[in-house]
DNA sequence: GATATTCATTGAACAAGTTCAACTTGGAGA
DNA sequence: TCTCCAAGTTGAACTTGTTCAATGAATATC
């Protein structure tokens, strides 16, 4: 099937493993379709599943005491979704996922995860490796964050997103930035002169 | 040897592993100690190692194009240093690592990392927790930053970091928590009155 | 022990970003 | 096609945080 290969593509590319291993891990996750505004986790429910975006595009989000929501970041195809600290601490999930378009998916339960890892090694190299480049991207988020202007921060955006750009409201995009919707509405009138 | 031991302890908490296997692990880290304002690390060099922290504190900073520095995280005994990026990527590293004490560590080189991974599958599953902690780390971080206020992130740094917060300069806290440590003071004040 | 040097504090002027309210535009659905 | 609702724009007042400059307190260095 199409999403599989999509899915081992991904895993290749990121280190050398065996064909028929990677059948089996395949084989632990399951195609899921998720219409657009469909949530595939809300904030309180604990998060039981890692999933693997074959096509469309999802926010992951908090809701603050205020009631706004703050985009953490976009996952089109070929990301992950999944909120892993409730995945790894069995705790009520505090970001919610909902798909911006139709979407489909490959999701595996914890329970499956779980046993890959007991069964084959090479899968715990694959995730250190995974998460270890997830580390990188956060602490470079963070770093622009601290270092960067909302217009540099938005001009980056694009520059390295220009597919989801495109794709989300404005609205959706200075929530990721962290400044109002106005402000970025402001902000971009002041490139377009 | 004492450093050994917190290292041996930092490990089997995060999961089951034999004794002998530690000892294995622990024979591939350097001791090494760290004079007060000391660089383990600094930009522009690739980041050949990762260390733990056995005693002192350090911290790691980047600096902008302005001149400015700004401080990513303190690490105190039981963190770990390194430039993830540079050390995964082996490109030249952009963080500073600066012990703020004297200070211990234990150090292992990549190539002695690329060994254990090699020799002992377990290996990649304790860092593969690692990194996962890290990111539950980052990620709550940046939910902090966008949505509490400067007050409401210092309290949060205080009371979660109690330790850090009387080892090191106003200065140094400010910048962790990415405003001016003029402002800073003037929070400071609100707070006392 | 004297002297630099860095650190914390404070005030005033300024810049960056928010909030609220009003208005316009553009789709999606009936 | 019409309607309605959500998205984007703009302005004014406001809040949060910065910058620069001056001052006193605390540390390190010789």
């Amino acid at each position: 099937m199409m999403s599989d290969d999509l899915l081992k593509a991904h895993i290749s590319d990121t280190m050398e493993i065996a064909e028929p291993l990677l059948d089996s891990i395949c084989a632990s996750f399951d195609e899921m379709e998720v219409r657009k505004g469909e949530y595939v986790l809300r904030q309180g429910n604990p998060c039981r599943f890692e999933a693997y975006v074959c096509r469309g595009c999802f926010r992951i989000f908090v809701i603050d005491e205020k009631g706004n929501e703050k985009i953490l970041y976009f996952a089109e195809a070929d990301w992950w979704l999944m909120d892993i600290d409730s995945f790894m601490n069995r705790s009520a999930s505090v970001l919610n996922i909902q798909a911006l378009e139709d979407s489909v998916i490959l999701s595996i339960s914890q329970q499956e995860k779980d046993n890959l890892y007991q069964r084959f090694p090479t899968v715990e190299k694959f995730f250190r490796l995974m998460f270890q480049k997830a580390v990188v991207a956060w602490q470079r988020r963070l770093i622009r964050n601290h270092t960067q202007t909302a217009l540099e921060r938005y001009q980056y955006f694009l520059q390295k997103y220009p597919g989801i750009a495109v794709r989300v409201t404005d609205r959706h995009i200075a929530s990721y930035l962290g400044i109002s919707h106005e402000f970025l509405s402001k902000i971009k009138k002041k490139t377009a002169v």
